[in-house]
DNA sequence: GTCAAATAATTCAACCGCTAAACAAATTAA
DNA sequence: TTAATTTGTTTAGCGGTTGAATTATTTGAC
């Protein structure tokens, strides 16, 4: 370790401590919440400002005696990041600034599963390169792009499996690549992971798990506010934990899959399909009473096996499910108040998702910019 | 961060790389590792060799021009840790210096369920302490203690529950405070594990699940090289994962855990309890075929679950269940690879543990010494 | 209206830790 | 015996933080 690593830590502490401020801090403020000194900090917030990463703003109005403060925000118009999302029945994009507000969306309606994965990963850029010109009029400039997909995907870009868009071994990295966004830093995630960090920057607890139900059933796992992503990057696969060892055969081959009991083409069986059947379960009360607690039971069952693994205290229905949470959660929570071991003295909680659909865009752009801000020192020692 | 941090963290660089090496490395050879110059490299082992920690060795033979290394090792004489281990059936302790090498080590066979809480504590400090004086004896200093117990412990030293042992809110730390070890540092935690950290100081590799069949079943989880503890610290209670949602009452309340169909006391069902049931399992080739492999499937369906959702390649089986693991391996394996979504381009590994008994034990030793090791500032600045 | 007190931010000398290069020490090979 | 080679130490220099002094700007009291 060299003594320059100290000033990249020091600088990603500084933007920590003004980002996470609930008002523009002075340089004295961030000094004397850091432990680090005033003449320090006033280095290091130069740096900073000179980067792009923040800026000044008029002083706040204060009392008492004394030279007023300038106080440091996260500069709007720094560094943006771009997410995309690439979903069974729609693709999504959206642009976030460093204050993790979205400053650009687009939604594009429409079944994925009969196109080649070139055409879709070729539409997706094409969202993406829209929006990256609207930013870039209205003084933003993308800084990297991180894409969410509804499977298993690899740290290189290779898209193991997303069994419902039917890929198999697709090189989503190299193909786009090749395209109007080929020119940026780019990174692929799992769709849940994504959701569940955007439900993070939403203001979630430090540890839950976000359990995203879109065709299939996927999860994403914070813990202390990080993403936890097992020993080899495919960890939150909860739609194939196996809630009864002898129950209906699963498409991935295996018997009693959760997918079997709450997944999507489960919860609609005699329904139209999609949006459409999704809107009857809400509104048609007796439907929704008769078959959604029986599916809540079994996500129970496999929420209450991850939590006395993992031990999260926070449970979080996303996708599908979110609108749904009324009819499940008390199923849930009866399935894991009685089968946790620790629940008697550390309780669990059940909620809907705070985000609207196509959330893993919004995470995913939120990512991007979160790694610029927890490593300003490749951005501002360029 | 401070410079200061600079410096700790490269003496615990320098002495990782000391530990890691297969034959005593020279500070030149420590440098082209690190990346540090052969001058600062020279410091800090100053330091080290100062405070005890590293020792010179005299110069292994070799080819070629140019002056004689000075080989530099872990301190055989330097700080060792004490492990301590209660278990339902026994308690066991040991001695461990810094090179991970068991120098003392006693067990105390007995059920320890009639004794109250505070008796039993009471015995395995003094067994702690008569340890300690071996130590001296010897000539190591014994720098801090560490105690399994088959429960659900919190980081302030407090026994949650020990259901096995009916231990309830038993403040161990504060009992083992009052008494011959009160004067060192002590930490609590879980038999599965500290049992799970000497599989892997024990070579295993660097992620695994570590199960252990005691009276209950456990899981020590580690995940590259580092313990994982989950959101809250009570992670791993393998034991009360769902395995048929309307099974057998367990004890815990719910219905169909785990442990009713692999624990010990299903396993020994119409057999003598304890280690005379073990036996007859062992040794009764037609006994262990009947009923092991419906075991094996059960914890293979548990520990499938725990696979979807933490992505960990190996499962390493201990406590009772080591010996018994050419009739649980197979099924465990047959039902990892149906169950597990990655299984087809992730193969999993079942196997045995390393280790002998009293496992918990050496893993708390070793724990105590790896936490000198990394972070060697704080004994060698003092 | 002036001045003292208070708070913010900058400047500067000192210190700490690492680096690079020169140097000293100890061995092998010619 | 000497040159080559490798180990380990010494020394000057540099980056980064600290702490104290200094400058800047406001409030409040007389």
């Amino acid at each position: 370790m060299r003594q320059a690593s100290v000033r990249a830590h020091n600088l990603a502490l500084v933007l920590r401590q003004v980002a996470a401020a609930d008002r523009p801090p002075s340089r004295a403020d961030v000094a004397a919440s850091t432990g680090l000194t005033r003449a320090t900090v006033s280095a290091l917030v130069d740096d900073l400002v000179g980067g792009g990463l923040l800026a000044e703003v008029g002083p706040a109005p204060r009392s008492g005696a004394g030279r007023p403060a300038t106080g440091l925000v996260l500069h709007g118009y720094g560094p943006a990041g771009l997410g995309l999302e690439i979903n069974v029945d729609y693709l999504a994009g959206c642009v976030v600034d460093l204050t993790g507000t979205v400053r650009h969306r687009a939604v594009l309606h429409g079944d994925q599963r009969p196109l080649a994965p070139d055409a879709v990963l070729a539409a997706v850029a094409d969202l993406g390169a829209r929006l990256r010109a609207e930013a870039r009029a209205a003084g933003r400039t993308v800084a990297g792009a991180a894409l969410a997909v509804p499977g298993l995907v690899s740290g290189t870009g290779l898209v193991h499996r997303a069994p419902n868009l039917a890929w198999h071994e697709v090189d989503a990295a190299g193909v786009l690549a090749t395209g109007p966004l080929g020119d940026l830093p780019l990174t692929i995630d799992n769709e849940a992971n994504l959701a569940a960090l955007a439900e993070l920057h939403a203001g979630g607890p430090d540890s839950f798990v976000y359990v995203s139900g879109e065709i299939g059933i996927g999860a994403g796992i914070v813990l202390h506010r990080d993403l936890f992503r097992g020993a080899r990057g495919w960890s939150g696969e909860l739609g194939h934990v196996c809630v009864r060892p002898d129950g209906p055969l699963c498409r991935c081959g295996a018997l009693g899959c959760l997918e079997q009991y709450a997944g999507q083409e489960a919860l609609l069986r005699d329904l139209p399909p999609g949006e459409a059947g999704l809107a009857r379960l809400r509104d048609d009360a007796a439907l929704a009473e008769g078959r959604l607690p029986a599916a809540g039971r079994s996500l129970g069952v496999a929420l209450a096996g991850v939590v006395n693994m993992l031990d999260v205290g926070t449970v979080v229905l996303g996708g599908i499910f979110g609108p749904l949470t009324p009819w499940l959660a008390p199923a849930v929570e009866a399935e894991l108040a009685r089968r946790v071991l620790t629940a008697a003295w550390a309780p669990m909680t059940v909620r809907a998702s705070a985000l609207g659909p196509a959330a893993a865009a919004v995470g995913a752009a939120g990512a991007v910019v979160r790694d610029i801000l927890a490593e300003p020192a490749e951005w501002v020692l360029r």
